[in-house]
DNA sequence: ATGGCCCTAGATTAGGGA
């Protein structure tokens, strides 16, 4: 039985929570990923999810980052953060199981500049979510990793390479950090489906980001080797309409 | 022309995002 999972930076969920509950109806995935909640677990609005239907288990923050999973069935054995990395007040990861199937659902660090503090603390990030990975491929075969990765990860992915170069989301360390996931087995499921295509998940507010197409494709769906890969692409009909994110729903199918 | 837009907190602007 095929399953949709989908990842969607949605920039407030307060701001976009009708457009979710929007996408659910239409799209019925078995899971949605959703990050940058910019809300505390209190705060966020739970009542129209369950009215219907869906499961919603958060890992919020104030103003910033926040990550949740909604789903059909009920959650099993719900993991927030990175463990080990349990001092980090940042609200980037949240893991749950669905039968024999283990969802991981990130929100990158953005680390603003090559260089600057912040990217120091992406890649150090990147190095824990490395060693979690590997120990959850190993107590879960069949695992999908998704989220808003804040790397692009190679110059098809970005709308000027040459401008982008070793710029932040497409720096040399920031590609061989996400290398290191595929190295443990997960594989890019939109690459793997499209070895050939442009298409982008993010494009900026400013300059008309979206008419001209200048984007940058950071929002990832990983799957490991057990799962069988059905087909995967990027809805671009959220980001066309009124009052949108700046980030597309990344999805893939497997069995 | 190195900013443009959008979101939050909570202020009469600033910080963050990518």
């Amino acid at each position: 039985m095929p399953m949709k999972i989908v990842s969607w930076n949605v920039n407030s969920l307060n701001v976009r929570q009708s457009q979710v509950l929007d996408y659910l109806e239409s799209h019925h995935p078995a899971v949605l990923g959703l990050q940058e909640l910019k809300q505390t677990d209190e705060a966020v609005k739970r009542e129209a999810f369950i009215q219907a239907g869906w499961h919603l288990v958060t890992q919020g923050q104030k103003t910033y980052n926040g990550v949740a999973l909604i789903s059909k069935s009920a959650p099993e054995n719900v993991v927030r953060g990175i463990p080990n990395n349990e001092d980090d007040p940042q609200a980037r990861a949240i893991a749950a199981s669905y039968g024999d199937l283990r969802v991981l659902n990130l929100y990158v660090p953005n680390g603003k500049a090559v260089g600057d503090e912040k990217y120091h603390y992406k890649l150090g990030w990147l190095e824990k979510l490395q060693a979690y990975v590997a120990r959850l491929l190993q107590e879960y075969p069949k695992l999908v990793v998704i989220g808003d990765f804040n790397i692009a990860p190679a110059d098809i992915d970005v709308h000027d390479p040459k401008a982008w170069q070793d710029k932040i989301l497409c720096s040399a360390p920031e590609r061989q950090a996400l290398q290191a996931l595929f190295d443990l087995g997960l594989t890019d499921a939109f690459r793997a489906r499209h070895p050939e295509r442009q298409q982008f998940s993010w494009w900026d507010y400013r300059m008309g980001g979206l008419r001209r197409n200048l984007g940058l494709r950071i929002d990832l769906t990983l799957i490991s080797p057990a799962l069988q890969l059905i087909d995967a692409d990027i809805d671009m009909a959220p980001r066309e309409q009124e009052r949108p994110s700046d980030h597309a729903p990344a999805w893939v199918e497997i069995q």
